[in-house]
DNA sequence: AGCTCTTCCTGAAAGC
DNA sequence: TGCTTTCAGGAAGAGC
């Protein structure tokens, strides 16, 4: 499923060939998952695509209106997100379809920018310039760009799960499931601790993991599990360095001992019962809350 | 605040 | 073999 990596590595195939481009055609199939498919439809045509760039898990294509008006017209932005099964891929407009492809851009070169999606889990949506600020403020901090001191003031200050955290977008935008319980072997930190039990060196661990598996997995083009592929239609190569995601019962890198999957956050949360001990158990309260 | 449950959807895998 | 059931999961919303 796309996560930050793989999104990342969708959109510098796309930067390397979309801008400049010219979007002439919007046609569409199911449009369920498609926030306002009409305007979709309407406004696209004629537009010249100026950018393409990644919101943690969302890829934003610039779009600049042209024509006689385009200088009254506000610029908008095209912001997609591939769910769990979305691939966003540039085709030569009679190259063959797959199936479960509900939208196609005919661009002015020949080819056509497409989106297919198994599940319909995506979704698409154009987000005017005035209001793009606002789209990326409600997302939290960028996993490559937080700084350790914004790490430690999201994490540290907060009672629910590491994994949960790690989850949520607002916390951090990009990480998902695969690079979550990745970066929490990589820092030997058990997914259900609670964050802000855990010590200085641990959040500072956690931070430094997120962002070697998240640049290991861009280098490595992310992982293909499930449908993934970049927009040239590639699968990424991430998938063989798992070393607990979808491991469940095989041994553990580093000392042998099996995987094991627990439910965090909802979600399987896949880790080493040795590596990664696990939170003290607390049914009474025992504990002393912190003054 | 933070947790669990539900919904969306399809295909793969498990169950019978 | 072939049909039916279950499950997975990103995100959002409901309810506790």
């Amino acid at each position: 499923m796309p996560e930050l990596p793989e999104v990342e590595t969708v959109v510098r195939g796309l930067r390397a060939s979309l801008p400049g481009r010219t979007i002439l055609d919007v046609r569409l199939g199911k449009t369920d998952f498609i926030d306002d498919p009409v305007a979709l439809g309407e406004r696209l045509p004629g537009t010249r695509i100026r950018d393409v760039t990644r919101l943690g898990k969302f890829i934003s294509i610039d779009l600049v209106p042209s024509g006689p008006a385009s200088k009254l017209v506000e610029r908008f932005y095209l912001v997609i997100h591939l769910g769990m099964t979305g691939q966003l891929t540039t085709r030569h407009s009679g190259d063959p379809v797959p199936p479960h492809t509900h939208v196609f851009f005919a661009l002015d070169d020949g080819r056509e920018l497409r989106y297919t999606d198994i599940r319909r889990f995506g979704r698409i949506l154009l987000v005017p310039e005035s209001r793009i600020a606002l789209f990326r403020d409600r997302l939290g901090a960028e996993p490559l760009e937080i700084t350790l001191e914004e790490f430690f003031t999201r994490f540290g200050s907060r009672r629910a799960r590491v994994k949960a955290l790690l989850l949520d977008q607002a916390v951090l935008r990009g990480v998902g499931n695969i690079y979550a319980d990745e970066s929490l072997f990589h820092a030997r930190i058990h997914p259900a601790r609670i964050a802000s039990n855990l010590t200085q060196t641990q959040l500072a661990t956690l931070h430094q993991s997120v962002r070697e598996i998240l640049t290991t997995a861009i280098r490595l083009r992310g992982s293909s599990i499930s449908d993934y592929v970049d927009s040239d239609g590639n699968r990424g190569e991430f998938q063989l360095r798992h070393r607990v995601y979808q491991r469940e019962g095989k041994p553990c890198v580093r000392c042998r001992q099996k995987i094991r999957r627990v439910i965090v956050a909802g979600r399987s949360s896949h880790f080493c019962p040795r590596c990664q001990p696990a939170p003290r158990p607390r049914k009474g309260q025992h504990k002393v809350r912190k003054p």
